[in-house]
DNA sequence: ACCTGAACACCGTTCAAGT
DNA sequence: ACCTGAACACCGTTCAAGT
């Protein structure tokens, strides 16, 4: 790791999410002065930039989200709803698998008070392809009518248990897809 | 909260963990130190009773999954399938929203290297009644036929996802009767 | 056997001060 | 505007020592 200088010419902010991830990644514990210190910093100069620790998580966590609905919203040019669907679900559980403490971290302590709402408002839009897949099956005739937020919850419910199932090891990916098809079967118009 | 001094004579561990849910549930952070000093003993004791914060964290987890499979049996006394899945569906969201910090807990970290086994022991006991059901339900014709960890895995991933994303006050109770609804037709034999 | 007190190496956060 | 250094009030963990 050697010390680029020009680093804190305005993008120390990036640089320490970017850490953040990396120590993340590895399983380290977050700590604002390990961070600070691995960036060639001092303690301090993090302020600047994160009003506490918690922002930053939480810059984490949106950054997260908008990864995670990019790769979604690629799942989209699969061919007919059961495709999407299945699509969908696999690349939630592999995003979800291969950034497992970030999805916790995404998900964590969104109930608490005092959130940050640029975090929820992320995870709305990163869901929405989600709603997207509804809306045309429903279209296709391939899901029953109602509101596609109704609809759309068992679906998210479904992929996001799955994907803890996946990453507790409960679960390997061959059960993800039958799972799915049970769902499809139960979405499907009678 | 004056501090009876008889806690003392043996019952220290059953003192830190009544300590430790509670701060839990009003949403404070967990710090032994405060543990300890709120149960009227010097911080070096808890110690004795458990090797490090993460064993204590543990035996948290592990007596919230014992916890929630006593509640979960429960809802087995509901007659036929369909009110089964419902009533588990119900206990375990109630569950869920009732401890949301002790669920988190529960569920964080289990996928990190050296976890206490009791802990993943105690998540497949708490998770027994609702395999039960399944096998019950194959029994009755109302569930297709297969392996029944299979068939259940659809079954717990929906649950816990709908209980994640109530927690997360994403959706209410209602649309947690509607979601379980298309996962009982789904399940149905063909 | 069970607990205390001091010590060590860390934290997050604040704030005056530097450039 | 952006960063530093010292300071404050906390942590978890360890260990000799007490009863």
């Amino acid at each position: 790791m050697t010390a680029t200088r020009s680093y804190h010419h305005g993008n120390l902010r990036a640089a320490l999410l970017e850490e953040a991830e990396r120590a993340l990644a590895d399983g380290r514990d977050l700590s604002l002065r390990e961070l600070a210190r691995e960036v060639g910093v001092s303690h301090a100069a993090p302020r600047r930039h994160f009003a506490d620790k918690q922002a930053l998580l939480d810059a984490l966590a949106q950054d997260g989200f908008e990864r995670l609905g990019a790769e979604l919203g690629e799942a989209l040019s699969a061919a007919g709803f059961d495709a999407q669907l299945h699509a969908m679900a696999r690349t939630y559980v592999r995003f979800a698998t291969r950034h497992a403490a970030l999805l916790e971290l995404m998900y964590t302590g969104k109930h608490r008070p005092g959130v940050d709402p640029g975090v929820g408002e992320a995870a709305e839009r990163a869901l929405r392809p989600m709603l997207g897949v509804i809306v045309a099956g429903q279209e296709a005739g391939a899901v029953v009518g109602g509101a596609p937020e109704q609809v759309g919850a068992a679906v998210f419910a479904m992929v996001q248990g799955l994907a803890a199932m996946v990453n507790l090891g409960m679960l390997d990916e061959a059960a993800v897809d039958a799972a799915v098809e049970r769902l499809i079967l139960g979405l499907r118009p009678r």
